[in-house]
RNA sequence: GCCUCGGUGGCGGAAUUGGUAGACGCGCUGGAUUCAAAAUCCAGUUCUGGCAACAGAGUGUGGGUUCGAUUCCCACCCGAGGUACCA
């Protein structure tokens, strides 16, 4: 007799996918296209857990879904296979890190096969696959040659530039350009030496170099961008991070901070997902007022929301690194700024993090003067200024200000109360509507009136403007690596120079040790052939660099982020070999009509994947200046770990509802040595490890019981669970289904297999429905309003659930249905047709299998989803509770088309209502058509 | 501290222009089947009281609007995520 055989339903099916390619998109379709992607992995050693794929799951159902609908769908895969791990390894064994992706990639796939994915696989990319990443660097140096042109909002070619420089200098040029630029005439360009002149265009370029502070990490030896550091220590490893001033490659991202603010308000992404990335950008409007040093035509500027405080000032701070403070310190102070300053170098980002409690800072003997007062004021320098942000120095207001109170205080600087009504004994005063006093022409108002009446007096006088700031720095892209993508330049005495395009991809030499040179060079210096040839137009041998001819490549490799920055344009014409995408195949696909990944993305890929699509769309390579308006975040499937409690000094374990009795430590065992009753196989468990292998166990009604806690999936914690174990038990189906089941797709969740059962059930009954002892046995009966009722019901809220992600709530509508099914025994071929083709996106394998054993040849991957017919879902009558005083009493059957006072009249007149109203005295009657009746007494 | 999201049975979670709270699944209880068990099927399952009919309470807490609030408003408590000396 046949059963519900997963297993080889399974293999048949996907083996029938993969040769006949039946996912394969065309670039041209009479259908309307839909393209939907996930982010895709870094194909990690560890291979994938059930966390993993839920993301994918999710995609592959919509994909389906849309295939159904008749869309030409774009669901593509590939890897983000540059990366850390993998380099690591290739330092400990010296196992080249391509042999070790290449493995891990393998294995990935295996996995994501047996789960039955709709992925279009002749459309695969590999970040590390130099046919891909020619084309990274092709847009690295799209970036190394252009400016951004604030005047027409638009990055534009670094040759136009140069044209102005050449004619006019840049006294007119409104660019996004480092601070530190000098102005000069069209004759002092052109009087520049090439170093020169190099500098300078660095200070324009969208990527450029420059001496940056960076996150130096010593352990990883490498830099890290911003996002890379986690409360002070590097996201991966967790090691100590510090400031280090370091010649780097960078991204001029903030140029497009304004427009990457902005066309977040066309985006539909979460608003915990918006609201991230507006607080990475941090934009605050205020204004630079201009303070001459006192007895000095030197001059310094700050930056300050609050322009209206300006009286309050009673001190000055900057940055311990500000370039001025070297020629204000007084020779009286010059040793202990110096001491304060050696001070703060050392600090890492974590000690600077964990001592915010006390403010530390050093007078520098120098004064400022007041641009309205002409008062002197003291210049200190302090820590609690960074130099990165703004100007590297501040105007402190005691009173309006709590960090600058809180310092003030400490040093016993006097402190100027210039809002009314406000007691300064005890903190600053932060209120935006207060109201200024001791303030000259602005007492009496408040901050919103003042701030643009200080603005205006600052700019007559020529002492400050309005300005914006935004907290997002331009990103570091230099890494001092092995595995990655190289730079695709070489240096010319010093001026860096583009590897010309024809010769890309600059493909990643060989080296004997991936790790840094002896004298700290990064890995690529251990390069034999790591020069290029100016006149071969070729890569060379370093031995023969001689800086007329044949000149050094930069040695540091480009981030992670780089080759996911435009992947997902890539898929659109994966093959190509001229371009990074044909524009006939941009065209077609436009963008990502649905992105799924997860949230920890926010700050990181997100947001320099927007900046680069923003670039491209400048350069006219892509039609849209967002390539993805819908994101769904998955949350992550969390691991439910299980603990022993060893009794401390013994080897002996209790068990977890007698281990308050005993001073003991949890120990993580192996979830998969723990059974759904949280009991543990103790036979397993002493083989698992050898110094178990004598323990001894106080049990409870003679079984062990574990401790359970949910934490994140991970090797360490034991509690990692195999997809492939689970489909081996009950089949790709069932894992796709409970993946869903388990909850809201967006919302981190623990993996319990508690439910799979339930699951598996469904898909039992689901195959139950259409044979009898085991034969397949569906009948061509003309199926019975009842039957039509179920089945267009289904059709209904599976579909809406689908449309609105409610992927959960769709399983539960195909279980209902099963049951009121299987309870009339159904096994009429229009209900069960349909059903089938619903269910297809959910359980492919089955539904094929089902299609398949009901006649048809064609896959069912492209079959019409079912529409549902109104008139078997509309109900004759509706039951209107009958309310009095807000409490249900009754029921009564009303035709569902019956007006207001129709309602009224047959409520009032049915004999039950009447009997609870006898005594009563009714004072209104408040009828919701199609909804309820309430009587009020 | 600030920002965002959330808080519903023993558990995962349903329920939106405000209208019978707890869909569906797990677990649990009882029954059928079985020599027995597993599996399967049927019934029940928010809590309290009651054999029951039924009564009362109930969506983090307190208040408000409303005939009616899980849903809207105010205040607070708790949790998760993000972020932080950003001037």
């Amino acid at each position: 007799m046949k059963t519900y055989d997963f297993n080889r339903i399974d293999r048949k099916w996907q083996k029938h996918w993969a040769e006949n390619q039946t996912f394969k998109a065309e670039n041209n379709s009479e259908k309307p296209k839909y393209y939907v992607l996930d982010m895709f992995p870094y194909p990690s050693g560890a291979g994938l857990h059930v966390g993993h794929p839920l993301g994918y799951i999710a995609s592959d159902i919509y994909a389906r879904y849309k295939r159904h609908q008749g869309y030409n769908v774009l669901h593509p895969m590939g890897y983000d296979s540059f990366g850390l791990p993998a380099e690591q390894y290739a330092i400990l064994t010296g196992q080249h890190p391509a042999i070790t992706t290449e493995q891990n990639i393998k294995r990935y796939r295996e996995q994501m096969d047996k789960i039955g994915f709709s992925f279009d696989w002749s459309r695969e990319v590999r970040t590390s696959d130099p046919k891909y990443y020619k084309w990274t660097q092709w847009i690295f140096l799209q970036l190394f040659k252009s400016w951004y042109n604030k005047d027409t909002d638009k990055a534009e070619p670094i040759t136009e530039l140069i044209k102005i420089f050449e004619t006019q200098g840049n006294a007119g040029i409104n660019a996004a350009s480092d601070a530190d630029t000098p102005t000069f005439s069209a004759s002092e360009w052109l009087a520049m030496t090439p170093q020169q002149k190099d500098t300078i265009l660095h200070k324009y370029r969208l990527t450029y170099l420059a001496e940056a502070e960076v996150n130096w990490c010593p352990a990883l030896g490498t830099v890290l961008a911003n996002d890379e550091v986690v409360n002070g220590v590097s996201e991966r490893g967790g090691h100590p991070v510090e400031r280090k001033k370091m010649r780097q490659w960078m991204m001029r991202i903030t140029a497009y901070a304004e427009r990457l603010l902005n066309d977040l308000d066309t985006l539909d992404w979460t608003d915990s997902l918006k609201e991230m990335q507006r607080n990475w950008i941090g934009k605050s409007v205020g204004a630079r007022i201009t303070f001459k040093v006192a007895g000095s035509d030197k001059t310094f500027d700050v930056f300050t929301t609050r322009a209206d405080t300006l009286y309050g000032v009673t001190f000055m701070v900057m940055a311990p690194e500000h370039e001025l403070v070297d020629e204000i310190t007084t020779p009286e102070q010059l040793e202990k700024v110096k001491a304060y300053q050696a001070q703060a170098a050392r600090k890492t980002e974590r000690e600077r993090m964990t001592e915010v409690k006390e403010k530390t800072g050093v007078f520098t003997g120098g004064y400022a003067e007041h641009p309205l007062t002409g008062e002197n004021i003291p210049i200190w320098i302090s820590d609690y200024v960074l130099a990165g942000y703004g100007t590297g120095a501040i105007m402190a207001v005691p009173s309006g200000d709590q960090r600058d109170y809180e310092f003030a205080r400490q040093f016993d600087i006097p402190i100027i109360n210039i809002f009314e009504g406000n007691d300064i004994s005890e903190k600053a005063n932060e209120d935006k509507d207060a109201v200024l006093t001791n303030s000259g022409f602005l007492n009496g108002l408040p901050a919103k009136e003042a701030i643009p009446r200080m603005i205006a007096e600052l700019e007559k006088r020529g002492a400050g403007k309005a300005e914006i700031n935004y907290r997002l720095r331009d990103a570091v892209f230099s890494r001092q690596r092995y595995w990655g993508e190289p730079v695709p330049v070489y240096f010319k005495n010093g001026v860096a120079t583009a590897i010309p395009e024809k010769h890309l991809p600059l493909e990643l030499p060989e080296v004997e040790k991936y790790l840094p040179t002896e004298d700290g060079q990064p890995p690529l210096g251990n390069a034999k052939n790591w020069a290029w040839d100016e006149t071969a137009e070729q890569v060379v041998s370093v031995d023969l660099i001689d800086n007329e001819k044949v000149f050094p490549i930069e040695l540091n490799t480009m981030p992670g982020w780089a080759g996911s920055s435009w992947y997902f344009n890539r898929y659109m014409d994966p093959h190509n070999d001229t371009e990074p995408f044909s524009q006939e195949a941009i065209n077609y696909w436009q963008k990502v009509d649905l992105y799924l990944g997860g949230s920890e993305h926010a700050t990181g890929h997100l947001l320099y994947s927007r900046f680069w699509q923003k670039f491209l769309y400048d350069i006219e390579k892509v039609p849209a200046p967002e390539y993805s308006v819908k994101l769904i975040n998955q949350g992550m499937i969390l691991g439910y770990s299980a603990f022993a409690y060893r009794i401390n000094g013994t080897n002996k374990f209790v068990s977890f509802g007698l281990k308050d009795e005993y001073e003991t430590t949890p120990i993580h065992v192996d979830v998969n040595m723990v059974d759904d009753y949280d009991y543990l196989d103790i036979d397993q468990f002493k083989a698992w490890r050898p110094d178990f292998a004598d323990a001894e166990f106080i049990l409870e009604d003679g079984k062990y019981k574990v401790g359970r806690e949910v934490e994140k999936m991970s090797k360490s914690k034991y509690n990692v669970v195999n997809p492939d174990d689970i489909i081996a038990q009950y089949g790709a189906d069932t894992l796709r289904m409970y993946e869903m089941f388990l909850g809201p797709i967006e919302i981190a969740k623990p993996w319990n297999t508690a439910g799979l059962k339930g699951v598996h059930n469904f898909l039992r009954k689901f195959w139950s429905l259409f044979h009898n002892d085991g034969m397949f046995d569906v009948s061509l009966e003309q199926p019975t309003e009842q039957e039509l009722r179920i089945l267009h019901k289904t059709i209904k809220k599976v579909t809406e659930d689908i449309e609105n992600f409610s992927f959960n709530t769709a399983v539960s509508q195909f279980m209902i249905a099963v049951n009121e099914l299987g309870k009339i025994k159904t096994n009429k071929q229009q209900i069960l047709s349909p059903l089938v083709v619903l269910l297809a996106p959910f359980a492919p394998h089955l539904a094929e299998e089902l299609w398949e054993e009901m006649g048809h040849d064609e896959s069912i991957a492209f079959e019409p989803y079912p529409k549902y017919e109104a008139r078997y879902l509309k109900e004759n009558t509706k039951t209107y509770p009958i309310m009095v005083n807000g409490k249900m009493r009754h029921k009564i059957d009303l035709p569902t088309n019956m007006d207001k006072e129709t309602i009224e009249k047959t409520v009032l007149a049915d004999e039950k209502v009447q009997s609870i109203l006898a005594d009563k005295q009714l004072k209104k009657v408040i009828v919701v058509p199609g909804k309820i009746v309430n009587l009020v007494v």
